[in-house]
RNA sequence: GGGCGCAUAGCUCAGCUGGUCAGAGCAACUGCCUUACAAGCAGUAGGCCGGGGGUUCGAGUCCCUCUGCGCCCACCA
């Protein structure tokens, strides 16, 4: 017998049936060790330390739905969670929660309590609190461990089938294993190297910044015109203009760069002249990268003000004219190259940020004469740091590199061919990674002078005079990570060598998030530790994504994967759009945009939101509008309410059908038949999709027969199936074949209702049962044509009550019915369950008409 | 400036390899307490398929072009 509830409610099915999935591990890996049996998903790791938003609602439904697709295929699904803590963003969240900073030269204090904890915070203003490095990570790993629940219990609201027994976290133990073996290995085959050059630095985190986290955005600047004088041996007849926006570099000037080809200049190239204020000796140089158009076009090259004066400098061997520190501001020593006539001109400038160095040094030309006019404002483009507010310098620093096609054509080649062997979803993404490969200016580097990060897992000898030896760098072996060498000396040392001359040093950055992440597959699938895991799950079957993320998150882990084992990481990479505000803007903090998915969840449950996302197409942006959310709740109460039809006991009102009858031979009648028929073309559409990775088609195929189904072959058969005889029973066993097919076509969208249903009829899961297949759906291939017409006259009476505007019960006094040979050859197999629909009680008359013509219907209501 | 995508009813979108493709849902409107469902049900109206060329017997569907929008990249004197 089955247990229907009286009232079925969509309320409190997430709690109850999260909590059962836990108990029971529906959703655990089995642990096949065969490769073809297992389907593995390389899930994006959430920011921890960020807020959801629906946006990774929608993202991580649609990677469910196939997950819970594949596992009803009979596929050992490996479905981790990740946690993305590890990082910048972190540092700062942990940096306002508990108002600190971290100041690596401070002792740990193992007493510590941090000042402020997250609700009241530090206001903006408030100084933070230094505190030593290790403190400050165990606040880190404090907060993210909070931050982690909050998120894995959402995910277990929305229904996500992840199993959560393969958690893993980016700042984890296994991770920085993971890490520090693979840049151990890329450093053995030489992709990673050292090397001291021009990077693009963070004044605000005081960080190098790679390629990949750069944005270009517009910023307020100024050109200023400003007079170099020739040498005495100059052919220049007077002051030659340089324009710049940025005039408090000219003490970094290393050469004045004018086109080959520009008359105005072409005679001067090799001449030398001296920058006002400071009076440094420079040379006039010709590149064809100077653009006549530009300015005066002429133009001073710094070392360094942008990454075009780092080309010229590389190519015309220039000097290096380093003045802005690490902390963004001029340095307080006069260069050597300044001769003593500019020190006082300098000094002005001395520990100045760069933007009071500017004023300072306008000032200064001003009074000086060599300010031709005023400053002329302009919106110029500059590189900041993703996470910045602070445009970001060059500064010369040693830092870590790792190989990734940027400076090796040939490598880069390999690799967009290996994005051509990936199977995109949409498939038009593949070309932003052969874009962004052809675009790369340099190696990846892989440093960062933060924090919260994973250690480089290398220390270097100190000489007598207590400077490093970075050519030989001590390095960890792969048996002792991960190690920490900030707390841990390296062999053959001990902790009192720490910083003496003859001792040793740690290196003291950590590397990039990135890095660790594009391990992601390396780290969940076992790499090293577990090998028949590993061959069971690598290359992965699938990695979702956002299509933002394709410079950094996908490509980093094609190069990882690239250089380690040379293949592709995984077969399939699915991305996914945004979700827009319902101004069709790009969901952000700092706009204020952004929806949260509690209140969503809970107002209109979860199978409603996944419906929703499921109709957002692989890769492609959609608005959010909350009108939508009801659509799909009133489906999920809609199968409850059908469901409960179908199997409540006639005394309930219900239809009395159980599981008994799920047998295809009791399906005799014709329209019954015709129903089970287009369902089987439904079974077939909908797999056909999914296997392209096409939910949303499978769905509105799906919902589309379920609607139907309920409007009108439920409305159809009703009567019928209240009888006792064979045709009653064939209703009643369509009724559980069919419900029993949609059930598990909707169960990867709705797992909560499609569980709810199959609980109060069958044994097990429904996430654990078995795809349904047209081979369930066996019938004697019926006349489709039997239910189409029938459905379409019945609308028809439905349409003459309606305009009479009387009751849908009204009797039908008389039927007439034109329609061609073959439609009334078909009504007729349906005609008894048609009155009993229509409730028409008289006279049934038909007109043949052309096949052509669409059924035309007369109805005489009573009344 | 380079690349990619989008433009179909008021809104959100389907329309695969050209021939019932002019569709769906939402919103609007008109009705119905109908023994599964009023957080429901039935019905009605709504479109030169962005503009212009072309290919074809035939084009939302293919080609060219223009326009508008979005995204990625480059633009830093």
């Amino acid at each position: 017998m089955n247990r229907v509830p009286e009232k079925p409610v969509l309320e409190g099915l997430e709690a109850s049936w999260s909590a059962r999935w836990e108990d029971q591990g529906t959703y655990r890996f089995g642990g096949s060790t065969d490769r073809a049996q297992v389907f593995s998903i390389d899930t994006p790791p959430p920011t921890v330390s960020g807020s959801l938003h629906v946006g990774h609602v929608f993202s991580y439904t649609h990677t469910d739905v196939i997950a819970r697709y594949q596992r009803m295929r009979g596929k050992d699904v490996f479905y981790p969670m990740g946690w993305d803590d590890n990082g910048l963003p972190t540092e700062r969240r942990v940096q306002n929660y508990f108002g600190v900073r971290c100041d690596p030269s401070l002792p740990y204090d193992p007493d510590f309590t941090p000042p402020s904890t997250g609700s009241g915070g530090s206001g903006k203003g408030q100084r933070q609190l230094p505190i030593s490095r290790r403190n400050f990570i165990e606040l880190c790993n404090q907060l993210v461990e909070e931050d982690e629940k909050v998120f894995e219990s959402l995910w277990r609201t929305l229904g996500l089938s992840v199993d959560w027994s393969q958690s893993y976290t980016t700042i984890g133990t296994e991770a920085q294993r993971v890490s520090q073996r693979a840049f151990l290995r890329n450093l053995a085959r030489g992709e990673a190297y050292q090397q001291d050059a021009p990077t693009l630095w963070d004044v605000t985190y005081q960080t190098a910044v790679a390629q990949a986290e750069l944005e270009a955005r517009d910023y307020p600047g100024a050109f200023h015109r400003i007079a170099f004088h020739p040498t005495a041996d100059s052919p220049a007849e007077g002051p030659i203009h340089i324009e710049t926006t940025r005039p408090e570099l000219l003490p970094a000037c290393v050469a004045l760069i004018t086109h080959p080809e520009d008359q105005r200049y072409a005679h001067l190239v090799g001449s030398t002249v001296t920058s006002p204020l400071f009076g440094v000796e420079v040379e006039v140089r010709a590149s064809e990268a100077a653009d006549p158009e530009k300015g005066s076009g002429i133009l001073m090259c710094c070392a360094f003000g942008d990454l075009t004066d780092v080309q010229w400098w590389r190519e015309m061997q220039l000097p290096t004219r380093t003045i802005i520190g690490r902390d963004g501001r001029i340095q307080r020593e006069t260069p050597e190259w300044i001769p003593a006539a500019g020190e006082e001109a300098f000094q002005q400038l001395a520990g100045k940020t760069v933007f009071s160095a500017r004023e300072a040094v306008v000032e200064l030309l001003r009074a000086s004469g060599d300010l031709d006019g005023e400053p002329k404002p302009t919106q110029r483009m500059a590189n900041f740091y993703e996470r910045g507010d602070k445009p970001l310098e060059i500064i010369s620093t040693r830092q870590w590199y790792l190989r990734n096609g940027g400076r090796d054509a040939e490598l880069a080649k390999t690799l967009i061919e290996r994005g051509g062997e990936l199977e995109w979803v949409p498939q038009h993404m593949r070309a932003r990674l052969t874009n962004w490969i052809d675009g790369l200016n340099g190696d990846w580097l892989v440093s960062r002078q933060r924090f919260f990060g994973i250690p480089f897992p290398v220390w270097y000898r100190l000489d007598a005079e207590g400077e490093p030896v970075y050519d030989e760098p001590i390095l960890a072996s792969e048996d002792e990570l991960p190690v920490d060498p900030a707390s841990q000396a390296p062999r053959g040392f001990d902790e009192s060598q720490r910083n003496q001359p003859g001792g040793f040093m740690a290196d003291p950055d950590v590397l990039d998030t990135w890095a660790t992440s594009s391990l992601s597959p390396e780290l969940v699938c076992g790499w090293e530790r577990d090998p028949a895991l590993f061959a069971a799950t690598f290359p992965m079957d699938l990695r979702p994504q956002g299509h933002d993320i394709i410079r950094t998150w996908l490509f980093a882990t094609l190069v990882r994967s690239h250089l380690e084992f040379g293949t592709l990481p995984w077969r399939v990479a699915a991305l996914s759009g945004w979700v827009l505000d319902p101004d069709r803007k790009k969901m952000s903090k700092s706009k204020g945009n952004v929806v949260v998915p509690d209140d969503i969840l809970a107002r209109y449950g979860s199978d409603a939101v996944r419906w929703r996302a499921a109709a957002a197409r692989p890769g492609v942006d959609s608005a959010f509008d909350e009108a939508q959310m009801k659509v799909g709740r009133r489906l999920a109460m809609k199968v409850l309410n059908a469901s409960k039809f179908v199997l409540a006991a006639p005394e309930a009102y219900g239809l009395g059908a159980d599981a008994s009858l799920l047998d295809p031979a009791l399906v005799t009648e014709p329209i019954d038949r015709a129903l089970l028929t287009r369902l089987r073309g439904v079974v077939e559409e909908a797999t056909e999709a999914l296997e392209r990775f096409d939910y949303t088609t499978a769905l509105e195929t799906t919902e589309r027969f379920f609607w139907d189904f309920c409007d009108d072959y439920l409305e159809l058969v009703k009567v019928r199936a209240r009888g006792e005889d064979a045709a009653a029973t064939s209703a009643r066993a369509a009724f559980v074949l069919a419900l029993s097919t949609q059930l598990r076509l909707l169960a990867p969208f709705l797992p909560f209702v499609t569980e709810e249903v199959w609980s109060w009829w069958q044994d097990g899961s429904i996430h654990r049962a078995s795809w349904p297949t047209v081979d369930e759906l066996a019938v004697e291939t019926g006349d489709l044509a039997v239910l189409s017409t029938a459905s379409e006259v019945m609308a028809q009476i439905r349409g003459s009550k309606s305009t009479a505007k009387v009751s849908q019960r009204t009797e039908v006094t008389a039927l007439e019915i034109t329609a061609s040979e073959e439609a009334l050859a078909a009504l007729t197999l349906a005609l008894d369950d048609l009155r009993a629909a229509g409730n028409v009680t008289g006279e049934v008359t038909t007109q043949p008409a052309s096949a052509a013509d669409a059924p035309l219907v007369e109805a005489t209501l009573a009344g």
